[in-house]
Order: C-alpha cells, then sequence, then structure tokens
DNA sequence: AGCACGCCGACT
DNA sequence: GTCGGCGTGCTC
C-alpha cells in the first residue's frame, strides 16, 4: 500500500510556530485519519504527546525523518467548512489555528493522553548511582508507569532524572491515548421471566445467586420495569461494574451501551405560545424572507424598537428556513438571558433545539455538539461561541442585540461572531440576520452604504406605549436635603404613584457591589489593590448588616472586606488611611446593596429583589428571579445590567435609572454608544403592555444631548449625531482600531519590548510604499490597569484599516516580537476591542 | 511553550 | 574536575 503522510496544525504551539507540519500515517490508520480528522502526534524533541487537526493527507513528503501519527480521536472530525474558518480566524485574530479549532470544537471529546516509562530492552543497571538505579529497578518491575506514580515514589526531582535515561537510551517512553468523551451511558435489562426472577430472589432454581448484592440488583431491576442504568442501578444497591459483568455472564442480565444526550433544560415546560404576525410584523418578516430566497449570502439589521416583537418576525423567518430543509443559530448576549430564550425558542421546536453556552459540563457541551452534527437539531441558541455549531445546512444565523460587546471575545481568539456570522453566511449562502433595538453604529452605517439590509419594525406591538421619560436633576435634590441619596425627589414620587396602583418598579444601577471604593476624607486617595493599580471595591459582609439600618455605617465598613476585580484579593478595610495615616476612611459611590437599603426605609411595607452578580450565580437563579418578580413576588426589582434587556413584564409602569451619567465618562470612544444603549434598554422596560409606563432618568448632568436622545428612544438623532463625530474624529466605522498590549513580570524587559515593538513597527512601515499601509500609531502607554496581578502592562493603540495588508504586516511584528521576547513578555493583538 | 545544547561560576 | 545556572535555537 502507498504511504500516506498527515499535514496537520499542532494545537497548542506558539504564534510564531504554527504551521503545518508532516506526520507519516501507519497503515491501521489509513482509513480514520482524513482531513479534518483530530489526531495525537509526538512533538518536539520530547515526543511531548499533543494534539493535531489533520488539514491535508499526503502521498509524499519533503521531510526526512517524519514521526508517525500516535492516534485518532474517534467522533471528532472538522468539516471544510469548520477548516476554513479556523485558517479564517487565525488570519483575522492573531490566534493560532489551534487557538481557533479549540473553540470551534468541544476538546472535552479528545480524551487523555499519557506518557508511560518503562526500562529499555537489555539495560545492565548495576553500575548505575543509587538513584538512577532505584528509579530503573522500579522501573523494570513496572513496566508502563505515569509520571504521576513515579513523582508520588521518587518526589519531583523524578522529571529531570527521567529526561536524562531516556536521552541515554536506558528509559524509554510511549505516549498512548484514550479515547474520552464518548457519552454512553450503560443500561442493564433484567431477562428472566417472573418466575425465574421470584426463584433467584428466593435463592432458588436455575438461577440461584450466592451474593446478597446480586440478589439485590435482580431485585431492584425487577421492581423498575426490568431496566435501570448502570448509573442508578450502582446508586440504588451499592453494586459495581464487575458485578453486573458476572450478571451478565449468567444470563441473568443484558448490558447494552446507549448514547445518551443530557438535556440541561429538559425540565423546563414553556407553554405554545401561538405565532400571529401584526401586519407591521408580516412585512418586516416578507421582506427578510425574500432576501433569504435569493439563496444568496445576505445580511440584514432589523432594526425594532423595544416591544416591537421582532422575535415573532424572526421566528417567523427560522420557521421558512426549517421548512426548506437547512438550519438557523440564534445568539444571545449573555448567559443569564439564555434560559428564557431558550424556554422560549424550545417551546416552539422541542427536541429539534440544542442549547451551547458557558455554563454547560464538558458533557452537556459534547452532547449538544454531537447532536447538531448527527443533524437531530434544526435550530441552536447560545451565547458567543454557539456560532461555531456544526450544521452541514446553515441557512441563518441570527444574532439578537447585536450590539453588546459580549459577542466580541477577549481571549485568543479574540473575534468578533458578527465576523465569523459573515463568514458561514458567505459559505453557505445563508442569512445572517442582525437585531436589535439599539444597532451599533458599525452596523447601522452599513445599513447607510448598502453592505446591509435595514428593515425597520417601529411600532409597539399591542397597545403598548413609549413610556414617558423624564429627566430628573439631582443636583436640585442636593441643594434641597444635605446628603447624598440613592433616590431623588422625582423618582421616588412616580415609585409611590406605581406601588400605590399595586404596579411593579424596575431601577437600574450602573455598579455592583455596596459602596464602589474607600477613600480617605482626609488626602482624598482610595483604597488601592497591592497587586493592580486599581481601587478596591467595597462589600458590604452581608443581610446581616443591610438589615441593621442606617444607623452604624462605622460598623458596617470595618465589618466589609474589600475586593480587587481584576485580580480578586481582598483585604478588611483598614482603620487608618495607608496613605497619611487619618482615620478618616469613608466609602462613596453606592451599589445595588445600598440602595436595597435605602428602598426598605423608603418603602418599607414592599419587597425589594436585587439582581446582581451577586444574586444570580447559578444556572437558573437569574431565570427564576424574573419569573418570581414577573409573578408579583416583589413590587421593586433593583439591578445591575441585566435587568435591561429584553424581558417582558406587563406590570411594569416604573423604570428608574439611578445614575444616567455613570457610564457616559468612561474613557472609551464608544462611552455615547453604550449608554444610550443602556438608558434605551432599560426605559423600555417600562409600559410593555396596555399601561402607561413612566421612566425617570436621575443625573446630575441633566443637559447632556445623549440622555435627551436616549430619553425620547430617539435613534435616529442619536446616529446622525455620534457618526459625525466619530467622522471628524477618525473613529471606527471610519478606521479600525489595533489594541497591542505588552505583559510582563519585568518592568525592565516589558520597556526594552516596548522600545523594540516602537522601532519594529516603524522601521517595517517605512518598507512599504505610500498609500498601501495606513497607519496611525499611539503608544507605548500605561494600559489603563497598569498592574495587575504582579504583571505590568503596556499598549500601543493603532488606527489602521483592518485589512489583509494590514494583517500579515502586523501578523509578522508579532511572530518576530514573540520569538524574541519568548516568555519574558506576552503579547496580544486585539482588533477593534471592546475595551480602548 | 518546552527542551536540548552549550558555555561559564562554586562545590563534592 | 562536575553540577547546574540560563542564553540561543528548533520543533515535521
Amino acid at each position: 500500500m502507498n504511504d500516506l503522510f498527515a499535514r496537520v496544525h499542532v494545537l497548542d504551539a506558539p504564534y510564531f510556530i504554527d504551521g503545518k507540519f508532516d506526520y507519516y500515517v501507519p497503515e491501521h490508520l489509513h482509513s480514520s485519519v482524513t482531513v479534518g480528522s483530530v489526531v495525537t502526534v509526538p512533538f518536539g524533541k520530547s515526543d511531548k504527546g499533543v494534539y493535531a487537526v489533520v488539514f491535508e493527507i499526503a502521498d509524499k513528503t519533503e521531510y526526512s525523518g517524519v514521526k508517525s501519527v500516535i492516534d485518532v480521536v474517534h467522533d471528532v472530525v472538522l468539516n471544510d467548512e469548520l477548516l476554513k474558518l479556523c485558517v479564517f480566524l487565525k488570519d483575522r485574530t492573531f490566534c493560532t489555528v489551534g487557538d481557533a479549532v479549540k473553540s470551534a470544537v468541544p476538546v472535552s471529546a479528545f480524551g487523555k493522553m499519557y506518557t508511560l516509562y518503562s526500562l529499555a530492552d537489555g539495560v545492565d543497571i548495576t553500575n548505575f548511582g543509587e538513584n538512577p538505579r532505584a528509579v530503573c529497578s522500579y522501573l523494570r518491575d513496572n513496566p508502563d508507569s505515569r509520571l504521576h506514580t513515579l513523582k508520588n515514589k521518587f518526589g519531583d526531582g523524578i522529571e529531570r532524572a527521567l529526561r536524562d535515561l531516556a536521552t541515554r537510551g536506558f528509559v524509554t517512553k510511549r505516549v498512548v491515548f484514550r479515547e474520552g468523551g464518548k457519552v454512553h451511558e450503560k443500561y442493564i435489562t433484567l431477562l428472566l421471566s417472573v418466575d425465574d426472577t421470584k426463584d433467584c430472589l428466593e435463592n432458588r432454581g436455575e438461577y440461584k445467586l450466592r451474593g446478597e448484592k446480586l440478589r439485590s440488583v435482580v431485585y431492584a431491576l425487577s421492581e423498575n420495569g426490568g431496566k435501570l442504568s448502570e448509573s442508578e442501578l450502582k446508586g440504588l444497591t451499592g453494586a459495581g461494574s464487575a458485578q453486573f459483568k458476572s450478571l451478565a455472564e449468567k444470563g441473568i442480565v443484558a448490558i447494552d451501551e446507549v448514547e445518551v444526550y443530557r438535556d440541561p433544560y429538559g425540565e423546563s415546560g414553556f407553554a405554545k405560545k401561538d405565532n400571529v404576525l401584526t401586519p407591521h410584523q408580516q412585512a418586516a418578516y416578507e421582506k427578510i424572507s425574500e432576501l433569504y430566497r435569493t439563496g444568496e449570502p445576505k445580511a440584514v439589521l432589523l432594526h425594532g424598537i423595544t416591544g416591537s416583537g421582532k422575535t415573532r418576525v424572526i421566528k417567523s423567518v427560522i420557521d421558512e428556513v426549517i421548512a426548506s430543509g437547512r438550519q438557523a443559530i440564534i445568539l444571545v448576549p449573555e448567559i443569564s438571558l439564555t434560559p428564557q430564550t431558550v424556554g422560549l425558542f424550545k417551546s416552539f421546536y422541542g427536541e429539534r433545539i440544542a442549547a451551547i453556552h458557558s455554563s454547560l459540563s464538558n458533557g452537556e457541551r459534547f452532547d449538544a455538539w454531537r447532536r447538531i452534527k448527527n443533524g437531530d437539531v434544526d435550530v441552536c441558541i447560545g451565547t458567543r461561541s454557539a456560532i461555531f455549531a456544526p450544521f452541514e445546512r446553515l441557512g441563518l444565523i441570527v444574532i439578537d442585540e447585536e450590539q453588546e460587546h459580549t459577542y466580541k471575545s477577549d481571549m485568543s481568539p479574540r473575534y468578533h461572531a458578527r465576523d465569523v456570522a459573515r463568514f458561514r453566511a458567505g459559505y453557505n449562502k445563508a442569512l445572517m440576520l442582525l437585531a436589535s433595538a439599539t444597532p451599533s453604529l458599525d452596523s447601522y452605517y452599513k445599513t447607510q452604504n448598502g453592505a446591509y439590509t435595514l428593515v425597520e419594525l417601529n411600532e409597539r406591538y399591542g397597545n403598548a406605549v413609549l413610556p414617558s421619560t423624564v429627566i430628573s436633576d439631582l443636583r436640585l435634590d442636593l441643594a434641597k436635603t444635605s446628603g447624598l441619596s440613592v433616590i431623588g425627589e422625582t423618582l421616588y414620587r412616580s415609585m409611590r404613584e406605581s406601588l400605590e396602583n399595586k404596579e411593579q418598579v424596575i431601577l437600574f444601577i450602573n455598579r455592583r457591589g455596596y459602596n464602589n471604593f474607600v477613600s480617605c476624607a482626609e488626602c482624598g486617595k482610595a483604597i488601592t489593590c497591592d497587586h493592580c493599580s486599581v481601587s478596591m471595591t467595597f462589600h458590604s459582609p452581608g443581610r446581616v448588616f443591610a438589615e441593621e439600618g442606617e444607623d452604624n455605617m462605622k460598623a458596617r465598613v470595618k465589618n466589609g472586606w474589600l475586593t480587587c476585580h481584576y485580580c480578586g484579593a481582598r483585604r478588611k478595610v483598614p482603620t487608618v488611611c495607608p496613605n497619611c495615616g487619618s482615620e478618616h476612611i469613608q466609602h462613596l459611590g453606592f451599589g445595588t446593596q445600598k440602595a436595597e437599603e435605602e428602598l426598605k426605609l423608603l418603602f418599607p411595607d414592599k419587597k425589594v429583589m436585587r439582581m446582581d452578580a451577586d444574586t444570580t450565580s447559578t444556572k437558573f437563579a437569574f431565570d427564576s428571579m424574573l419569573d418570581r418578580f414577573r409573578s408579583g413576588e416583589a413590587d421593586i426589582l433593583i439591578g445591575t445590567q441585566m435587568v435591561t434587556k429584553g424581558h417582558d413584564f406587563p406590570n411594569v409602569t416604573c423604570v428608574g435609572v439611578i445614575l444616567a451619567e455613570a457610564s457616559l465618562y468612561l474613557d472609551d470612544y464608544r462611552a455615547n454608544e453604550r449608554t444610550f444603549d443602556l438608558i434605551t434598554q432599560v426605559t423600555g422596560r417600562a409600559g410593555r403592555s396596555d399601561k402607561k409606563g413612566k421612566a425617570v432618568i436621575q443625573t446630575y448632568a441633566p443637559e447632556h444631548q445623549i440622555l435627551r436622545f436616549a430619553s425620547g428612544q430617539d435613534y435616529g438623532a442619536f446616529y446622525k449625531n455620534e457618526i459625525l463625530l466619530r467622522k471628524s474624529f477618525v473613529f471606527p466605522p471610519f478606521c479600525d482600531m489595533l489594541l497591542i498590549t505588552l505583559t510582563a513580570f519585568s518592568e525592565n524587559e516589558l520597556l526594552r519590548a516596548c522600545v523594540y515593538l516602537n522601532t519594529s513597527i516603524k522601521d517595517s512601515a517605512a518598507e512599504y510604499e505610500k498609500n498601501t499601509l495606513a497607519l496611525n500609531v499611539f503608544g507605548p502607554l500605561e494600559a489603563s490597569v497598569y498592574k495587575v496581578n504582579e504583571k505590568y502592562r503596556m499598549q500601543f493603540v493603532v488606527k489602521c484599516k483592518n485589512n489583509s495588508t494590514t494583517r500579515t504586516f502586523f501578523a509578522k511584528i508579532y511572530a518576530d516580537c514573540e520569538k524574541k521576547f519568548g516568555n519574558k513578555i506576552q503579547i496580544s493583538m486585539d482588533m477593534d476591542p471592546n475595551n480602548i
């Protein structure tokens, strides 16, 4: 038979070495190693076993001394689209092909690799030193030892000793690969007739059993319809696999392996809803459907004001896609939003839906992946990574709330789901449907220059009307009362009115924690983290103090703790200022907990529900909280970002934004866009049914025009204003921003790398002809948080055009820099990052 | 990233 | 003399 060679990308290669490597395919793997297979190969001097993806199969190689493929990972094969997508990601996001592969397929399915050590044949150990002799004699008695057992026996120094013995040929290593990730559940079935079972349990007849445990297995099976899964049976009887095996050998039970799918949403029963479209919705649907039916890759931006029923339109499009024999991906921004949306779509599509998000267990993730790959699913709904769902006939990609920053990954590969969606839509000739009430400036701009088709939905559904919005000037409250209050006069009155009518209130606050930070009244310095140059966040110790009321601020400060939100460090609040020694430590600002306390004083007979990252840590906590609030269990819901999005609360008639400008003064060119989005979304919560709603926006800057646009839900005016600003200051969409971050433990090394990178960029750019490469380099600058976890960070911001010339240019810079500084410096390049 | 090769200081 | 520091260079 002909020789075969697999041309692979190794999964955990560093960027500058990431390329194709050839391996010999042993004959017994000829049929299983194909393009797209995941294989294990020996890599590097040590022949460490690593995973690799096969990109080509060849019948010859130009390299001498190629090594052999060790094994193949079954059940995980990347199709042509996914392979091309990984290369696309490498080109776009400065990641390795391996990084891309790892985010596109469930690595949990890859199984385990071990290196086994044995004594080489015919080694005479009599003349060895004491230690090597001990190791070798152990290996002779225990061939194929695992490293960790050797470590337990001989200590950590064994690693070097083994390497030494291996290079001298006294010890042999081999990498073995054990299949993993398969989610097979064994089922045990009772084969005996009723009479035989009775005999068996009474310990007589043909199937007499010796052990009590064996009989208990038979008993458990007979009591449970004759069939149970192995894990259930283990739980019921305490018997183990060996005992099941012995029963099977006696012909009493049969053991079958069945592939099972776990379903994290299996129990959530949602009522089916009808999907009758209003004339407006119908018109929007028809426009989108027309584009879908062209059979060409298309992009649509569905701009629908909150409460206009975008979901219904989307549902109709999905129905059409399924009817035409193709499949759909629906992306949602946040894990905490998913349960609700999943529930809704599950009620539509039942078992033909898969959910993918970050809190799935490895097994659940692999299950979802296989169901999609096997064609058992028509719709995949999930967060960012669901964009990689391995559908074979993808017809539609929906990105709901497309402006959300969660669609941009901030870890390698630093991709934007929208870019991956465009690639996949192109490959599959599918439709990309972006939906939002407040589209990103980028996407809306693309509708203006014709890249996307704009479909608008500008009428609220049913009798719902937009809430009336009031901008409340907190400076007036400040003048009237002595102290800082969370709830101003206007908001208080509005809340009281709603609450007296037995209606509900939502309050939005832009922060989490009790008080933002603790600072010294004398010198004005905030308490900062020892490891990171960032002020620490104050957390009160919890309900005990929250219920004590407002009297002892001091006690709370003393008993609370400070955390660093970057490195997670915790400390007690110091009694004296570490900077000037003053005892006047105080806390400033407010978070959800403080607001909750104040509400208890203002409305003692009303029930308050607080929703933030602290109270919604579990998978269903968020969902159940919203349900409970919707059913009227609480009167006031107060929370951070997560109260702002996509929920339907018919009884909510008052919405308050505690401090609107909190997000306006971020040092990010998108601060305006974010604030507009936030306020529009949160005020959109009020008045979704026929009751007239009211939104109160508290601020110290009532004249700010962004707040005016937002309070009027006037996207058009906001867009016109903002796009002019972006154009005149040259910000996206009129350019792209590349953020280069250098990280190091040593400030000296960091400085050296900065100097190197700076000249490297300038020198290399000089080699390009004018107008072929347009760059505007800012930096190096200290990152906004200079020190995180004892590491220092410097940044370059480059305004550029994200095209292949620019990317090739920076790919080379990246590789060279990584090669030069090795592990002393970490470098990352992030095109159009979330935070600048 | 790892790991080997290789060339200099303080130890049995 | 040698153990062991980490500078440079390669991985099919």
